[in-house]
DNA sequence: ATGAAAGCGCTAACAC
DNA sequence: GTGTTAGCGCTTTCAT
């Protein structure tokens, strides 16, 4: 071996962890180069079986881990995926994360997951951070990220998934929800059973995303010729907080309407908390619509009449749209938009205006009849 | 420059992600050398100033970031922290996770997070990528985590904590939370009101702190002097479908029991939500105490009376073990177990028993009147 | 105060 | 098929 004239260290600096393995270790063991472990490890098919074999044996006996930070320091690739949500309380999030974790570790990628709690220094910091751990991508499930920033990644072709149109930007993955046809769907389905006067507790208007589900509301409602007076469009903050005190606007109003329509489930179960505190009864006295679907709105009283929106889905595409920025020749490396369809769920808290009750059905008494 | 005689490399493989800036880059443009960038980047006071202004300027311009990776490579330290949960789904772990998370951050830690679901398998092959991640610590805030794993870790002097005594081992960090205090509280909270006759609902008891928690609560009773007949125990899930299930084992039984304690708080929530259907009437019919006070327990019907165990204190608790474990010279580096304390919060889901009712001063009406 | 270079653990090109 | 070695980006020693 042929070696540089340096003078050998003196104190070469202990700070492996003690009982911390390295390829090397194992090589010593097996007797092989290390080159052979890395081989083995890999599943490279050329090596010889009874060095493999060996090589095993030796892992096992010294209980070797491959460091994932060398591999990604030299692959360039560290299979980390970061997901930034806005509130990981908000109930939605957790079962966002938890999809989109298992589907990323089944396919061998870790996730760092970070909320902003709606603050764009926050955001940024973790941005930086996210960067600084070289994740292969970022799934951005929030607003308020900065153009400047977005921009210069998009340049670097690094892989962003945005929920819902992101930065006004070309080029940028982005999982398109069809709020037009959920949100649709949802006024539908209150104008069929004869409401007329629908109010809609919307989100906080500053972000995109609660903009955009309010646009859709009053576009189906335009739709269908239904005015929609400015008192009945009450801001909320997709909270629980947020739908208690929205509603409790609505319930000052002279002329309540007859339903409500709330841009997420956590509204529309303030929404109802408020309404269990009067005298009014869900849904005889006012209907009450929400929209994602999540796990706590089957168990409401009445159980709520809502707007899915698949975690699932929504998990699937972020991945899959990341995969396909980061492996050069992923089948769907061009693709750039990805749509998630919504669906309507009709359970309990949604039923006739009171008054325009028409000639009832025996069917239609007990599928909209009372919840309790 | 002395080298090694071998071959320059043909083809030496693009592995940089276009657009990634290294410290060499920065080097470059200021004209230093990377030692320099390297020590302007971690502040070592002796470099010159006016060098470091130059390197400063370089970094601005090439756009610069650290590479997290390499330097947990050449460290030894990964400035990651790995939490475990049983189920991020469970309203309880996001309030967790969110605290540990700002917490962590704002020491420069990153955090990995997994979430078990109760699979041990999937407990053990987390466990394993999160020390490939090389992170520097873990905590473990779920249980059925392998104990040969454990010691194996623990004799490594990998640092670990748990919450209630995990596996059974010596010199292992424990979160220890006081449930024999608080869950007194709660059933004395009881008894005080008259209640002789109270229920418990447990969470899974193949589960230790589900286990711990029941032990607490016939240890409360028994103390007081009352017996729990063995109906009135019911195995939960710690979660809302377990306790309407609970509740409705509860409710068929011949003689109601008065009050019923739940192990957490979707337990006490899906107890309620059972006797909503039910013409019950909580607490005048029944007192309901939960456990954790989550965020959601204050906006149920009536608001719940429960018992807080701050996810703040866990957290902080939390942090600090791991970085006693972690930093060799941190003040607290030898202690072993970390108390969290409980305390009751009373609302409106608890009041004397039907029938029971003392001669009523008006304040004791007013503060256990009904709350609908 | 600054630079050269060793080396963290690993992969992959290259030589044999 | 296996071993040797360069080098991923960085920190830190050692020499200057």
């Amino acid at each position: 071996m042929i070696r540089t004239v340096s003078t050998p260290r003196k104190h070469p600096p202990e700070r492996r962890r003690p009982g911390t393995v390295s390829i090397r270790d194992v090589a010593l063991r097996a007797g092989v180069s290390i080159a052979t472990v890395s081989r083995a490890v890999n599943r490279i098919p050329t090596v010889d079986s009874e060095l493999a074999s060996r090589v095993w044996k030796a892992i096992d006996e010294v209980g070797y881990l491959p460091n994932t930070q060398a591999r990604a320091l030299v692959s360039g690739r560290s299979r980390l995926l970061g997901l930034i949500v806005s509130e990981i309380t908000n109930p939605f999030f957790p079962e966002l994360v938890q999809e989109f974790e298992t589907l990323a570790t089944s396919q061998g990628y870790e996730v760092l997951i970070g909320s902003t709690n709606y603050d764009p220094a926050r955001t940024e910091s973790l941005m930086r951070r996210l960067l600084q751990r070289n994740v292969d991508g970022v799934a951005v499930m929030t607003f308020g990220v900065e153009e400047d920033l977005v921009k210069k990644l998009v340049e670097r072709e690094f892989p962003l998934v945005f929920v819902d149109a992101g930065p006004n930007l070309p080029n940028i993955h982005v999982l398109k929800v069809d709020y037009g046809e959920g949100i649709r769907q949802g006024v539908q389905h209150l104008a069929a059973l004869g409401h007329r006067s629908i109010a809609f507790i919307s989100g906080p208007l500053a972000q995109r995303s609660p903009k955009v589900r309010l646009d859709a509301f009053l576009k189906s409602m335009d739709e269908l010729g239904i005015h929609v007076p400015a008192e009945h469009q009450v801001e909320g903050t997709h909270t629980m907080e947020g739908g208690i005190t929205a509603m409790e606007q609505l319930l000052a109003l002279d002329k309540l309407p007859t339903a409500v329509m709330c841009s997420n489930d956590m509204t529309a179960i303030g929404a109802l908390h408020a309404l269990y505190r009067t005298p009014l009864k869900v849904p005889q006295d006012i209907s009450i619509v929400g929209f994602d679907d999540i796990h706590l709105a089957q168990f409401m009283l009445p159980p709520l009449t809502t707007v899915q929106m698949s975690c699932r889905s929504l998990a699937v595409a972020a991945i899959e749209a990341l995969r396909a920025g980061i492996e050069p020749d992923h089948p769907k490396a061009r693709q750039k938009e990805w749509l998630i369809s919504t669906r309507l769920v009709v359970r309990q808290s949604s039923t006739f205006p009171r008054g325009s009750l028409p000639a009832m059905s025996h069917s239609a008494q007990q599928r909209h009849g009372p919840a309790r």
